[in-house]
DNA sequence: TATGAATGAGATTTCATTCAT
DNA sequence: GATGAATGAAATCTCATTCAT
């Protein structure tokens, strides 16, 4: 008996907090980063400002946690399209496309949350810290990156470089998206990146006809 | 005799300004953009915080001024670059190989810029109003992309999706540096960018040995 | 039959009431006077918040009831001490001695009443109003004072003056106590008031060798 | 010249300061030291909350300045007591005369700062560090017990304990007088005192008639 | 009666901006 | 023009108290 009411906090627990984090990125939406105010989460959740400090130790704890699941969710996305693919080549091209078409959906919140990140050290320190899902997601491209040069699907590079560069084109693209300075589909630029990565861009000489 | 007098005026106002600007940069890099504060501009460029305000309006303003500097000598360079090489190739080479010089150096200014860019829409807005040095930079960038493609020296791309990946490159790995999570150093960077846009990662099926 | 359920929920409340008691003394102790909540005092009475409400109108009649007890057992105690000595003298002895043994034990808890009854008018109020055993507590001292001048044991003095005197060496020890500031023995301090009440502290010229 | 504006400057700051510092005490007069709000420090100071924070880091630090000036006074009378007194009896008189003076018109701010020593660890960290006028008034209290023993002016007794007792005895009068419950004129209560120290209070059987 | 989530007043602190000197 | 003290809006966080279940 006593199990059964326990359970049932617990999962009404669970539901303020995805409803908390789910008022966060509405925010994040709407007024950026440096317009998350406990305040105006409280209100988008509609409950008062202390309400939220009974789910959330602090600001700090509410934030990491809507960044710990996204991060999660999306290494369990990457992790799927990996085991998914045998081949190196495959998994990266899926990857990509799924990455534009989620980040399409949420710019704004990706783009805040690196915001958040490059101002909270504290969130930097958590980030790298132990076995993280984002410092997994990190390795498990990386590992992607080098099993494929390994197999001769990638031309040999520096993965560490390689990774970088692939982030930086994610999160680049994501943030123009957010910013509101591009407005090519994502389908248009999974595939302008993937004929990148395919064919690169400068035609050698040799190849010239 | 007034107008000397208004010439000097002009020139003490122009270098006001500047020394403002420098301050305004040396503080980003110290304390980043959230710790950008008027109090310290002002005693970083050893005068007092109401000072600053003779100079610019508000906070935006002065922010604004740093920022157009940055991309205007930003878009000289490149102007330089791309006039310096005949072949789109080689220009695309050399930018990419000073982009990433001069941002290992200002990571952290560039950073903060991205994030203002993103934190105040006000910044946004003027910046794609009227020709800007930055609108403008964006089409020499496209318009190297498609001569290029013309040319016969580059693969056949859609060029805004390509302009949109490189600076999603550009601004990636100044963040990446900034942030303290690549450590990689410039010319390391550069050649893999260059590599990657030379030959792809992806090595294509009829290319395996 | 109704009377059986009545007591007994008499008895119950009269429980409920010495466990919140004993939880307010333990949080004192623990925490000090600003660290006493109702959320610590609950937990660590093992109920919920709100059932300390059910219980006690608000924080004040709480702490006020903690102290009446506290008061009245100090009360029931230093009567005790009264009745056992025939003597003046001896029963001020043992009182002191009593007093530095039990406040050593309670320094935080005194402690904690002491600035409770600073910060709250309404428990000063309360204390003076009507026949308390705080008030109670104070005459049988000034009594045991004047009886005792009365029967040539003590010397002739204010008796106001005297036991005010005497209460601030009993809380000031234990204040000190309480703040770290004071580490002797309480059998030290006892026999160390003892002595100056009994011999004081100056020796008169015409007592000197 | 520099030098006279810098002067003014720091004379208006010094002003500045004590008249926050007065305004401090005014509000924990009245409001006591759980009333002692930044913004009733600076409503009483004719100012706005931000301003207090020009002056004072925050609110400890303004606590701090006032218990510091208060501590030092005490210590500078005291000092000056004891060099005025050749006989150490004579100097312990006029302490106690001087102090329960005093401390009936600063009684409630004594008793505040007791009470913030109390519940700020900090404070307490403080004030026990390095060359504190608070232990250099201990240390000279405890010098003049030892003296005067020495020099058969008092009883042999253990310094520390009875510096204790005399802290007791002086803290807990303001503290009385504060609370209301004392309403004797402090030249009896120094009479008191001194009575209890001259003779003592119990007479011993062989001194009875 | 017990619970504990929700509330919201109130406290501290920061900082862009103003304005008298 | 320069100054920098003063301002006050706004943000974070705490906790006594209420109330629906």
């Amino acid at each position: 008996m006593q199990k059964l009411s326990e359970k049932k906090k617990e999962i009404v627990e669970e539901m303020m907090k995805e409803a908390f984090q789910h008022a966060t990125c509405t925010v994040l939406e709407e007024c950026g980063w440096p317009g998350l105010t406990m305040e105006r989460v409280a209100e988008k959740a509609g409950v008062s400002k202390g309400t939220v400090y009974n789910y959330f130790k602090d600001k700090r704890e509410l934030v990491w946690c809507v960044m710990e699941k996204l991060i999660s969710d999306l290494e369990k996305r990457t992790g799927e399209i990996f085991r998914r693919n045998e081949s190196c080549a495959d998994a990266l091209r899926e990857l990509i496309r799924e990455e534009m078409l989620s980040r399409k959906k949420n710019a704004n919140i990706m783009t805040a949350f690196l915001h958040a990140f490059h101002e909270e050290p504290e969130l930097r320190k958590r980030m790298f810290d132990k076995r993280h899902p984002f410092l997994s997601l990190q390795a498990m491209i990386e590992d992607l990156l080098e099993r494929g040069m390994e197999k001769g699907e990638f031309r040999s590079m520096d993965p560490v470089a390689m990774r970088s560069i692939l982030n930086a084109i994610l999160m680049g693209v994501s943030r123009q998206w957010a910013g509101g300075h591009l407005t090519l589909a994502p389908d248009v630029m999974s595939d302008s990146i993937i004929s990148l990565l395919t064919d690169g861009l400068i035609i050698k000489g040799d190849d010239r006809p």
